[in-house]
DNA sequence: CCCGTGACGGACA
DNA sequence: TTGTCCGCCACGG
C-alpha cells in the first residue's frame, strides 16, 4: 500500500499526548520539545485540531505555557477541558492551571 | 511558488 | 498584572 511508514508529525504529536499521565498536564512548547519537534508550538494545537474521531487522546492535558487553557471562554471546548480536568484532580481555577501540575516527568 | 493562518511562546511596555 | 509585537514553521488555497 504505498503508505508511508514513517509516522507524521502528528502522529508522533499524538504519541507525545496520549503519555501525559492522569492528573498531569504539559504545554503546547513542552509536547513539542518532546516530540522532537523543537519549537512548533503552534503545530502542536494545529495537530489535535486535526484529531480523527474515536480517537482516546487526552488532549485535554495540553495547556499554554503560562497554564491557562487555549480556548477563549465563551467556548464548549473550554468549558469541556476544564471539567475532563477537574475530573482528574486538576484544580482550575479560572482558565487556569497551577504550575505545579507540570511536575510530570519521562 | 507565494501568501495567510494558527488549540503557541517569549520579550517588552 | 494585562496587552502588544515578533518569531517559528508546517499546511492549505
Amino acid at each position: 500500500m504505498t503508505d508511508n511508514q514513517e509516522p507524521t508529525r502528528e502522529q508522533k504529536i499524538w504519541q507525545v499526548v496520549a503519555a501525559i499521565p492522569q492528573g498531569t498536564v504539559a504545554s503546547y512548547g513542552q509536547v513539542a520539545a518532546m516530540a522532537g519537534l523543537g519549537r512548533q508550538a503552534r503545530f502542536v494545537g494545529r495537530a489535535l485540531g486535526r484529531l480523527p474521531a474515536g480517537h482516546d487522546i487526552p488532549w485535554h492535558r495540553v495547556l499554554r505555557s503560562n497554564g491557562q487553557i487555549a480556548f477563549p471562554e465563551a467556548t464548549e471546548a473550554r468549558r469541556t477541558q476544564t471539567e475532563k480536568l477537574r475530573l482528574e484532580g486538576v484544580e482550575v481555577n479560572n482558565g487556569r492551571v497551577s504550575m505545579r501540575t507540570f511536575q510530570w516527568r519521562p
